[in-house]
DNA sequence: ATCCTAGGTAGACGCTTGTTTACTTGCAAC
DNA sequence: GTTGCAAGTAAACAAGCGTCTACCTAGGAT
């Protein structure tokens, strides 16, 4: 709603140079790309409508196809410019799971989730869509973790450490961040680098029936 | 699709005693249920339409209303029929984190995947259906889970481990289980039961800032 | 002052959704 | 056989969807 920040065409003293016009094709693109990925993050693809972004964008309907040509390519499009999680994936790998669990908790502690980890679970409706949602994931987090991963089915280890990334919108979504945050944050953090270092840490020689029971943590 | 286990109308020898007549109320809406756990299973709530239920059942569209009232209450008389992973928690406490891998790792092999896990993501549409399914894994998972954990932030742990849980269904669609297939079982098992330990396990006495970095396994 | 182009608009298109209403029909009791 | 009632049907309802076409209009170039 109201007051965007970007509002910032150039005041009645403005220098002229770059002064906006009142009908700026740019400016109408943007905010109609800003409101998508505001409401897709928050309500997944089928949660949204066009009739939606466009009110949300203060521009008329018609204009998102126009400029985007349809609703799931203007998805694809949010999808490209969210990439927080790239960040978080390059790096050193031995740090790999604790960067993980850290960008998780980043989640959770602030108010409005990145656009992402909500948009993943509810967009998977339309062949199509899912298309474009399969590509960016393989792209952006799948085979950026396997890069990191030696030893075998690194494969199957780096969708193991998907299945914790991909669980938190709906756990956020369904059960409220309230939660998570009551509990001590660098609690959840190591508990979370432990989880995603059991899924994505190369396998042990198994050479005897070794008890590998809860490794983690003796009884209380 | 055709010839379904229950059609069990009495036969031309029929016993006489509980012949089903053709007009059957009880058989129509056992159908419709059916059919709605099957779709809503695979496509999720949004995904499905009350006439892909009445076809599959080979019912009228009107029946599926008259019946169950609405698609949102009959989406919460199917939820309520699932209860797979009710079992899963029972149990003894030690050994739930392996129970929830296995069952995990179960669902990876049989191909038609229980109802449960695919529903949950794509189904929080509206707020009336997102108030059943809170409800449902609030009795069903979450609280069966925190009445097995002991120490502080039960609630905390229990929401970890329900990531787990529910990101599985995005990244098997999505993904495909060919991947997870392809890796070693055992292995599989074992890398998730050390995740949902750690989600799940009792926190460690943090008297000293002990280095908990990377606590299942050491470098290749 | 006029023209022209591109930005923006209103409204309708065809379709699908969940739901309801009026109707027909099978079947058992009398 | 006739009647009554519940099971089942067909069709329409209003609302919402993504998309597209025809139409205005602001504002720089001429």
């Amino acid at each position: 709603m109201g007051m965007r920040v970007e509002d910032e065409r150039a005041g009645p003293a403005g220098a002229g140079a770059d002064r906006r016009p009142k009908r700026d094709r740019e400016a109408t693109e943007r905010r109609i790309l800003e409101a998508a990925r505001d409401l897709f993050g928050e309500h997944g693809y089928d949660g949204v409508t066009v009739r939606m972004i466009a009110a949300r964008a203060e521009a008329n309907v018609a204009l998102v196809n126009r400029y985007f040509g349809s609703k799931a390519a203007l998805f694809g499009e949010v999808l490209a410019g969210e990439s927080v999680i790239r960040g978080v994936i390059a790096g050193d790998p031995e740090g790999l799971p604790r960067r993980l669990a850290e960008h998780f908790v980043r989640q959770i502690d602030q108010r409005p989730v990145t656009a992402m980890s909500r948009m993943l679970d509810r967009s998977a409706g339309h062949p199509e869509v899912k298309e474009i949602l399969l590509r960016y994931l393989e792209e952006v987090i799948v085979q950026p973790m396997i890069a990191q991963l030696e030893g075998p089915d690194a494969r199957a280890r780096a969708l193991l450490a998907s299945t914790i990334i991909m669980g938190g919108g709906p756990v956020r979504r369904l059960f409220g961040l309230e939660d998570l945050r009551a509990a001590d944050p660098a609690e959840v953090t190591d508990r979370l680098t432990a989880m995603f270092t059991a899924a994505l840490a190369p396998p042990v020689r198994r050479e005897a029936p070794v008890h590998r029971e809860a490794p983690v943590r003796r009884e209380a």
